[in-house]
DNA sequence: TTCACTTAGTTGTATGTGCAACTTTTTTCA
DNA sequence: TGAAAAAAGTTGCACATACAACTAAGTGAA
């Protein structure tokens, strides 16, 4: 399967090159954090680093830079003293606004000459690979499917 | 499409965890390093960086740490003096025999429930995206398809 | 109820990453 | 031929990443 991991990395580049060509100061990582939060605010730190497929050390960082930036902020759960839940910032909503169509754009170049049958067979193609990765010791949790696209392409 | 980095990123920590557990202590990126100078010993760091999708100081570290790891060495090239080329150590080979079989069973592992046709189909629609990327930009040279797989599984 | 266990998050450390700016060497072309 | 442009590699910097070890807080069973 040596397609995957290469061709992975280049839709990664060439979507943060998209972010920089318009502006928009903003690493790929914090942008998937972003849309993560557009899609369920204020989720707490460990659920956003399994979903991503990040240590949740390397989450603890990331948010740091966010937080510094303004994009988002930790606020402690009242119920549980442990937990940091994580909210969108208005000036963090402003950057999920200008990067939507930066995204939409870049997504078409990717996709450009596969029929909308072609995509969805590579959609479920890749499913049933993700189905077959089992990531529960990397994360100390059972592995599920995210629905959701925790990428923002 | 949000599918192809996400899984890409899956299938990335899959093999760097089976790399770990079968007690080799190295990353992928270095995995990927070897694979590439078994294919082809004594690539220039500039042409490494190209196919490997790396920035060329990203190669430069990379490379500090297997050659302080006695992985690799570096050669200056007597005809063009800028150039460094890069050959693979004993050492280098000796880890390089020990990975084949992690990645052969983990591969196997990541392909399981898809038919041959399947696989060839997914492969086929990554190339077709490859296609559509263009990453001149990011590295000041026209973007080829590599044939070769540069990662090794 | 208490003490071991688990869980959420942080910090130290080493490596990986891209970009800008730099040196050295080669190439181009006027 | 000589100056400008290009190319290969390195370094400073900021951020991303994983892992181990840590703190604080919740859970569970004897």
């Amino acid at each position: 399967m040596p397609w995957i991991g290469k061709t992975g990395k280049m839709v990664h580049l060439f979507m943060a090159d998209k972010l920089k060509q318009h502006g928009l100061n903003m690493s790929m990582e914090q942008a998937i954090i972003l849309k993560l939060l557009h899609e369920e605010d204020g989720l707490p730190q460990n659920d956003m680093a399994i979903v991503t497929n990040r240590h949740k050390a390397t989450l603890t960082r990331v948010l740091d830079t966010m937080e510094k930036n303004h994009l988002v902020v930790r606020i402690p759960d009242k119920e549980d003293k442990r937990m940091k839940r994580v909210y969108l910032t208005k000036h963090g909503r402003k950057h999920l606004e200008d990067m939507r169509p930066v995204f939409i754009e870049a997504a078409d170049e990717v996709q450009k000459g596969l029929t909308k049958t072609e995509i969805k067979t590579l959609i479920s193609l890749l499913k049933k690979v993700q189905g077959n990765i089992n990531l529960k010791k990397l994360q100390h949790k059972p592995f599920t499917i995210c629905e959701k696209s925790s990428y923002p392409f």
